[in-house]
DNA sequence: GGAAAGATTGAACAGTGGTTCACTTCTTGG
DNA sequence: CCAAGAAGTGAACCACTGTTCAATCTTTCC
């Protein structure tokens, strides 16, 4: 029975981020999300207090993925412009794959609440990143610099030459390693 | 009768931009609108077809007023370098002066009709940036790269910057020549 | 096997806010 | 001074969705 319960649950997760994926946060009513879950719309409501509930939640676990992916591919680097190189090719390279989703986490307009998880998921971003450079500068590899400044502006940047592109359907291959020169430009990674 | 006509619409779209400056879109509801206007709610449908071409209108307007400024500022300045410290000094500046409609204009939520418009904004910016910068790169002044892509990808960093304090309500003074620093090395500037 | 506990159903409800429209008020031209 | 017509009014309308709830079905356990 709580097998079941939990079990229903997992589903409307599953469901609501696989409309997600696929029509965006604006095709995530709650009715859809029900249907493909196989469950009539009231149902959802025995598994969360309300819609906004349910996409915080969908969204921090999406966004943690995201962003475990990015850690672990960095992880395997040694040096700060090598991390940040990793971190660039596999977020570029997993939105590019899933554009709708990434545009949903990004930049789609959401309820406010759920709002706040995304910011919380730029935020993890920002951190990851500002990691790298505090331990670039600390060992003498990047100039002094504001890690978490240089950490804030290179999620916007990343985010912005990615979802201009999402949003025109022009999905540039060739942007990634622009996009890699450019952030080692300006944490000053040098060559 | 043609100028009370077209006194009207000037006060529909003043008022339109002065909640918005205060409240923020979420605040722009019609009636408020009308309200602060001196009309009725109806009235404000004889002088645009529906609330979305009203704030295409509203964005179109103020976005052009920040390019304007912007350009401007950088018009006064004869190296790349010093231009690109003049776009971020005008943008940073009056984004912090005006921050609920700095918020507004980059990141709130709207209707999808008035988002397209916002593209159009951060692609007005991204092109004034890349003629800058390809101005730069034709002169010696920076290094090869993509102008148009380096210019998303500044416009993506600044409006990070300045959003995610604006949200929090941290207005950094410090954030400035940090931002600056940040986009001359990003985009090569020799110091 | 049966009855209590609880999950499921899906149609009805409700709040919101853009939009409409029958009516009033005002300007204009003869 | 008076039609004619345009502009203005604002309450009613409607569409859209998140949310609720009484009835129904399932599971569990004595």
């Amino acid at each position: 029975m709580k097998a079941r319960l939990s079990a229903a649950r997992e589903r409307i997760l599953d469901a609501a981020l696989e409309i997600m994926a696929e029509h965006g946060y604006a095709g995530c009513s709650i009715a859809a999300v029900a249907h493909r879950a196989g469950l009539a719309t009231g149902s959802v409501y025995s598994h969360f207090p309300a819609k906004a509930r349910l996409f915080t939640e969908v969204f921090r676990v999406a966004c943690q993925r995201e962003v475990d992916a990015v850690s672990r591919a960095a992880a395997r680097e040694a040096s700060a412009g090598a991390r940040i190189a990793a971190v660039i090719e596999t977020f570029a390279g997993r939105a590019l794959q899933s554009p709708r989703l990434a545009y949903a986490l990004l930049a789609e307009p959401v309820d406010a609440g759920v709002d706040a998880e995304r910011l919380r998921f730029r935020r993890a971003y920002a951190e990851l990143i500002a990691g790298y450079v505090a331990a670039g500068v600390a060992g003498g590899e990047l100039p002094p610099q504001d890690p978490d400044l240089s950490a804030t502006a290179l999620v916007g940047a990343l985010g912005e030459a990615m979802v201009g592109p999402l949003a025109a359907g022009v999905a540039g291959p060739g942007t990634i390693p622009g996009l890699t020169a450019f952030a080692h430009r300006a944490l000053g990674v040098s060559t």
